[in-house]
DNA sequence: GAGGTTAGTGTCAGTCGCTGACACTTGACA
DNA sequence: TGTCAAGTGTCAGCGACTGACACTAACCTC
């Protein structure tokens, strides 16, 4: 191992082969857990990391060893989320067109996501985490920069299937721009929600990305939602 | 003096009356320029407080008093324009439709502004102050985040213009989520520019304000830039 | 199954951002 | 001129984070 990102599962899905390994995940699965708990029970800044090592009774050391921060720690469900979204978009056929397959890929997403968030936490715990990031300055600055980060990226994997140039053409960055726009939008929602379950954020996102399209028609007069 | 933002300047352009208070003056822009000029040469995480209060010879202490943080020095010229800015808008006629008074009050701040920024650093530091924060993750991650404080600010301001309500009627957000996306993206163009003037800024501001509406037209065709 | 290799962990010491408490200095003002 | 208060320095301490090094325990080989 030469330099790998301190936040990288290195097993997306089959069991860990060794025995070390099963450990590290655990370790890693437990931090993740005892930080996340901690975060949105007494609050992220009020949170120290000697705590959240304390609970999990490891070294702070260890902590740094698998977050690059504790910020790190409180996007790390995030993260996995994103990932799966982005393969989730390299795999839809070629034929479809781009918002097509956004959002075909949030929504293919979200059903094979489940199991893989709740190996290491339970949804309720993902969801009062994104709470806590839009309530804390610090995180929802992270935020942010993050996702205008992952818009650029995807981005430039439209533009590839598409044979464009980003650079030349605005309308890879605008149509990523308009559907991470809703994305964030229902992801708020879901947050501020009743509902925290899996099935209402994928209807929640459904929705909405229906009403994309429609709601840049130039004219709304005599249509309904 | 109960409650102060520690950035805030409490002399808005004319000469302070005592002395204490232009001690004040020069020790904080003493700061703030030997700051900049240190995050602008040596980079934003490689400078340490303790080498920008050495440069001015004051305590780091004395730095914290007039600084929330080493990011809020990165930020205080940033503050300055926004200030003059919404005082700007504040004072445009209420005939004036939403896009025309935003319009208007950049383009006549960017006339007053100069000498203001001027009293304390060079613009061509500002300018490069804003490559350092484009440029650095964590700064990034706040401007955004300032950013979005900022429309939500504005977003009321032109509601209550108009009076309307800001959660009732999605047009004042909209409004000024499209002007202050074409205000930062004039920002990094002059950033990223030769010309380092305030001229520079003010007839891109203007340039790019104007093609605003015709971007947002139905159809492109047949029409020319 | 002993023995060497190596990955993962703990310990320690140190840096940097930031804060509260308190004492000192020096403009301000009666 | 003396009193008051604002501004500053000093000090001690917390919390996030890092490098160095020693130790332990899985792993691999013979």
């Amino acid at each position: 191992m030469t330099a790998e990102q301190p936040t990288a599962r290195r097993t997306p899905t089959p069991a860990p082969a060794g025995l070390r390994e099963r450990k590290k995940q655990r370790t890693r699965d437990a931090l993740l857990r005892a930080a996340l708990e901690l975060f949105t029970t007494r609050g992220y800044e009020e949170t120290t990391v000697d705590e959240i090592v304390d609970a999990v009774d490891v070294s702070q050391r260890t902590f740094f060893r698998y977050f690059a921060s504790k910020e790190d720690a409180a996007f790390a469900v995030q993260q996995m989320v994103e990932r799966h979204f982005v393969s989730a978009l390299q795999e839809r056929p070629a034929h479809e067109a781009p918002l097509e397959a956004m959002r075909n890929a949030v929504l293919s997403a979200w059903d094979t996501i489940g199991e893989a968030i709740m190996e290491v936490v339970p949804i309720e715990l993902y969801l009062r985490t994104s709470q806590v990031i839009e309530s804390t300055p610090a995180l929802l600055a992270v935020h942010l920069r993050r996702s205008i980060e992952m818009e650029e990226n995807i981005a430039r994997l439209i533009a590839d299937r598409e044979g464009l140039d980003v650079d030349a053409d605005p309308r890879p960055r605008v149509a990523v721009a308009a559907f991470s726009g809703v994305m964030r939008m229902t992801g708020q929602l879901w947050g501020r929600g009743e509902d925290p379950s899996l099935e209402a954020i994928r209807a929640l996102t459904e929705a909405y990305l229906d009403h994309l399209r429609p709601a840049l028609a130039a004219d709304w007069r005599g249509t309904r939602a």
